[in-house]
DNA sequence: CACTCCCGGA
């Protein structure tokens, strides 16, 4: 694998096969001592791998990047080619920078500067590059203009990506798969499906986005049928298929996809074990995600999992409850992410280790982190769950005037719970009228939940009314209502709520459970014992 | 030299 000679013709092959750091570091200490570090194109070659070919290795690109005195367009394109994969943002700076060297961009390099924005949602800042490409007349060119169309169909500006896909210049494949890309993001399914049909010729990417959409729409069936039809398909398609099983919880058949993909020879990714673990975890069947985490150690015997599959680790641990595994892989990661703290915060504070999960956000401030909205709902659940009152509200203020996050409505959900919880619920109504924004049933079920745990029926009602008044029929609602009375004493008016339940209709759902058995089957329905009779809205 | 459209998400 090692070149054995100095010839430096046969360099740029050797090169493009670094696939691991370890080999990329190999071949940078390599060229270090021979001395072609001021050889133009070996040093292109060098970041053209650690850009492109090495997943994860932008940081290293930048690196040597920052080394090189003058690069040239190609360099540029290069990093900022990687950049737009995995650091968008850092792809924008990276823009900045050349310009002011003077460099001039060419049609290589916007298409990546367009990913770039489409990945941040950064509409302005596209047509910004839009009014620039305009201006340099490169327009014209078809893979920036196809980069245009989708910049702007995936920012949900459909009028100027139309105005482009319509205008004079013939639109190719990608320039519809775009357009369709855009509908479907959209909703717009009816839209996008008839584009799909009108589209001249349809390959395996122009299948797959539409595959996409009426799985997100949740229509499993229309993205089975045109699965199927799908002669040759990839890696993609399958994750496709997968994905959306899981969305709509059919975690089953997210599972008999993932067998069938296998049966038919399709090497599974890392996509595709992302999306797995979330089913394992959403559905808490944690005897398949153990194996999920087996096959995973076999195929990454060395080097470790990724951020992201360790973090899908860590919640899938957490949420079915082992919280000691869920720890064991978080202390093992040499390098973390922001996920990675709050899927552990989290995780410890749905399952009762509130003091640990506020020792590790302590933790996390200590190294500089900077946390977000969802560290804070895990923190903020921490406190409510734990009946740290004080704490719960000072981690609040600090969400806001800190670090500057808007409370959302989970946030104002935990902190209403915490004050429901802790018994002081006129305190909790006060905190609801001075929201910042409309109390939703959450909200207001939260509270209704801390009444019947204190017993007071006044502020009950209050609750039920303002849930009322939203139309919302929901059952339990009214079971929780009728548990207040219930819990007072007061059955005839339980009586009452439950006979307005049945006259409006309202069906209290069978609750019911994906078991794990014997590692091959699933129920779907709790295991009933024998003269256990599970009552239905009654 | 290369580039544009698809798969997950606490």
């Amino acid at each position: 694998m090692i070149r054995k000679s100095g010839d430096k013709r046969r360099q740029p092959a050797v090169w493009r096969r670094c696939r691991t750091l370890r080999s990329l570091k190999q071949m940078h200490a390599l060229m270090v001592v021979r001395g072609f570090l001021s050889d133009a194109s070996s040093l292109r070659e060098l970041l053209f791998s650690s850009s492109v070919s090495v997943a994860g290795a932008v940081t290293y690109a930048l690196q040597l990047f920052d080394q090189i005195p003058h690069p040239d367009l190609f360099m540029w394109n290069t990093v900022i080619r990687g950049a737009s994969h995995w650091t968008p943002s850092a792809a924008i700076s990276l823009f900045s920078r050349m310009e002011r060297a003077g460099v001039r961009p060419d049609n290589i390099t916007f298409p990546f500067l367009l990913r770039a924005c489409t990945k941040l949602s950064e509409s302005f800042l596209g047509s910004q590059f839009h009014a620039k490409i305009t201006k340099s007349g490169l327009e014209s060119d078809s893979f920036v203009r196809n980069a245009l169309i989708n910049m702007h169909a995936s920012c949900g500006d459909l009028a100027a990506a139309s105005a482009l896909f319509d205008g004079p210049a013939r639109h190719d494949v990608v320039a519809w798969s775009a357009m369709i890309a855009g509908y479907a993001r959209r909703g717009e399914l009816s839209v996008a499906r008839q584009l799909f049909e009108e589209m001249p010729s349809k390959d395996l990417i122009s299948c797959n986005i539409m595959i996409t959409a009426y799985a997100k729409q949740g229509e499993m069936a229309m993205a089975r049928q045109l699965f199927d039809q799908v002669p040759v398909k990839d890696v993609v398609s399958w994750n496709a298929m997968i994905a959306g099983y899981v969305h709509c919880s059919e975690h089953r058949r997210a599972l008999e996809v993932f067998e069938q993909m296998h049966l038919a020879g399709e090497q599974p990714d890392e996509v595709t074990m992302l999306s797995l673990l979330s089913s394992c975890a959403d559905a808490g069947v944690m005897d398949v995600g153990r194996r999920i985490h087996g096959s995973l150690m076999e195929m990454c015997s060395r080097g470790g999992f990724s951020i992201r599959l360790s973090n899908a680790l860590i919640d899938l641990y957490a949420k079915c409850g082992s919280i000691e595994r869920a720890i064991e892989i978080f202390v093992g990661m040499r390098e973390k992410d922001l996920s990675t703290w709050n899927s552990i915060i989290g995780g410890l504070a749905v399952h009762g280790h509130f003091r640990d999960s506020i020792n590790i956000f302590e933790n996390m401030i200590g190294m500089k982190w900077r946390p977000d909205e969802i560290t804070f709902v895990g923190v903020l659940v921490a406190c409510s769950h734990g009946g740290m009152v004080e704490e719960g509200k000072r981690y609040f203020y600090l969400m806001q005037n800190k670090y500057g996050i808007e409370p959302n409505v989970k946030h104002y959900g935990c902190m209403v719970d915490l004050l429901g919880r802790a018994g002081l619920l006129e305190e909790a109504f006060e905190f609801i009228d001075h929201m910042k924004i409309e109390p939703n049933r959450i909200i207001w079920r939260a509270l209704l939940g801390s009444c019947r745990i204190h017993g007071n029926v006044r502020l009950a009602e209050r609750a039920n009314e303002e849930l009322l008044r939203m139309r919302n029929h929901a059952s339990g609602d009214y079971v929780l209502l009728s548990n207040v009375y219930a819990s007072r004493g007061e059955w005839c008016r339980a009586e009452q709520v439950r006979k307005l339940m049945d006259d409006r209709g309202v069906i209290k759902e069978i609750g019911s459970t994906l078991l794990d058995t014997d590692g091959k089957n699933f129920n779907f329905m709790p295991k009933r014992k024998p003269g256990l009779r599970i009552n239905v809205a009654a």
